[in-house]
DNA sequence: CTGTTAGCGCATTCAT
DNA sequence: ATGAATGCGCTAACAG
């Protein structure tokens, strides 16, 4: 338990002054010291084992090289890799991200937000949900840097990086009509959040596109994007509309309710009724039926992300910017041609 | 994008030196300021905005309250939860972790621990499977707590929290032999990690404690904990003993691997035999047949070890200490007696 | 090219 | 109970 080695250390060592230990140690400046000397600092510092004290940087230079990373709630699989590419893009430059969980509570997101300002932060990645910015109001005024993570911000004055979600959404339907199903259901996310939003309308787009009408009851809206949710909505939709063969979701879990329901039912998938989620989230190829679903990049998504916020602080002048990744199809067990089951018998009983 | 503001600031404002300001916004100096003087310093900081510069803090306390967490993959659906814990606790004291995915690679690990050092971390919390100590030597030379999580230091010199791995593999055992099996094998998980070695103890115990003797080719080691090993490891014990009815596994995801050998086999689970895991995954329940796993209390494992690493944090006579929590027996389709063969009835039936 | 100087914002010792 | 002064470790502006 030594006391810690400062830059003075290192200069007493190398028979220099402070002021140029500073400049050989720092890549930036390195180039305005003598080779020999910065060599014989480098030396010094080795042989020490010093170590830069951040703290001290920063208060120096009002840079943290930290960066805000706010997501709902880690324990959602979707975030998880989100998050390990944010990391492993930050890691890269010497940033690191400060995590934290907001139960999408806005007191809670207010008072991180807070604790994250107060340390200095040099930027944020909100991946979260919500539609408002508002309580990023006091960064952005500050002029950090922000960028949006699965959602985006109306006026486009904010990065951002999501998935093409409608390009998802027409994946999908595309899928489907491929296998011949013409007697399609939805089953639509929480509208008050873009993902969902957005899927809606990339279904209801591509449905046009394929000139098949939507029937007002071949749409069902999730309140969440949960099982329990996603399973009401499918047992509403099948009410409606018996003689549907697929039911597209906006999202795996809601998937997992629909597996429910049709089980409850007694009807088999996909046998008697197709379905298709999004997300593919990890071990969704273990249901039974695997599931088919439309893949999402999330680890690249949060990898874009932290590569937006690192332009804005490398470069004061990038604007910000909007990064759509590719969203592709995973064809498994789930969906397969209609009517395996008796299409004479016809709907309606 | 004004200027920052600072205690000089708020000084100015309250009217009286800044020195008051910070002994008047610290709650462990107030009581050493003038009750009327001290809110009028609030008021003026509360109207100011004024938010404390952690930076400048640290750099004079020479603690940054944050927490350095090593996990080998965010990604492994192990450790979500786990973080979570982490955070949970660390956030209701005012600490911020630092997270770092090491791919329980040797050299980034290394790199990881000396920018968080130079960061000031106050501590680390380790939720490593395969770390040697050695990395973190430095850390615990220099006097910084260290705990670690799901495996222990074998001198008992390091606080660690898990569970308590043998106690699950009894209950697992316990579990089967109650069902009436008697010929039972054994996937264990690489026991170069602490989890996998306790929880292969865990079983020999209880088999003995039944007095059922473990046959050579009764047990099985998988080279990581991983379906295809699981899978692996499962065709192994069922060439060498076919006559197996139940297959207890150190992990949900070498079980699923069964679930894939016994497919390929034609064998039913549970009617042709049992399996059970360990961990309790999320949406592990979603397979099928849904599989019967040991509860592990993956957040609380967070939760309690943030707990103890704070408390030698505040209390620097804490010594290291161990917490094992209990896990618990989750009983589902997977399970069932021997023998069924002839037995139509599914799960729940 | 390198030494010197002056703070960054705060907590803390010493006066008063 | 409060003001004054000092320095945490570092970088940057300015001399030389």
């Amino acid at each position: 338990m030594h006391a810690p080695i400062t830059i003075r250390d290192v200069a007493r060592l190398a028979e220099v002054h402070p002021g140029t230990v500073s400049r050989a140690l720092n890549p930036q400046t390195r180039s305005l010291v003598n080779s020999d000397t910065a060599a014989r600092v480098l030396a010094a510092a080795d042989e020490l084992g010093y170590r830069p004290n951040s703290m001290a940087r920063g208060l120096k230079t009002s840079r943290s090289f930290t960066v805000g990373v706010l997501v709902p709630d880690l324990t959602n699989p979707l975030f998880p890799p989100i998050v390990r590419g944010i990391d492993d893009r930050l890691t890269l430059d010497g940033y690191t991200p400060l995590l934290v969980n907001t139960d999408s509570d806005p007191e809670r997101e207010r008072a991180s937000i807070e604790t994250m300002l107060a340390r200095q932060v040099d930027g944020f990645i909100a991946a979260t949900a919500r539609l408002d910015v508002e309580p990023l109001d006091e960064a952005i005024a500050r002029g950090l840097p922000v960028v949006l993570v699965n959602r985006t911000f109306e006026d486009g004055s904010i990065s951002a990086c999501t998935v093409d979600d409608q390009r998802g959404s027409q994946l999908a339907v595309q899928h489907i009509l491929g296998l011949g199903h013409t007697r399609i259901g939805y089953v639509a996310g929480p509208q008050n959040v873009s993902t969902g939003h957005r899927r809606y309308l990339g279904f209801v787009a591509a449905m046009e596109a394929a000139g098949i009408e939507i029937a007002p009851g071949d749409v069902s809206f999730a309140a969440a994007f949960r099982e329990l949710a996603g399973a009401q909505a499918c047992a509403e939709l099948l009410r409606c509309d018996p003689g549907l063969t697929a039911i597209v979701t906006a999202n795996d879990r809601l998937a997992i309710g629909c597996y429910d329901t049709l089980a409850q039912l007694g009807l088999r998938c996909p046998q008697d009724i197709s379905v298709i989620g999004f997300n593919d989230m990890l071990f969704i190829d273990r249901l039974r039926p695997p599931l088919s679903s439309v893949r999402v990049p999330q680890r690249e998504i949060g990898y874009a992300a932290a590569d937006l916020l690192l332009d804005q602080l490398t470069d004061g002048s990038a604007g910000p910017r909007e990064v759509l990744l590719e969203p592709s199809l995973v064809v498994r067990g789930s969906t397969a041609a209609p009517s395996l089951r008796d299409a004479a018998a016809g709907p309606g009983a």
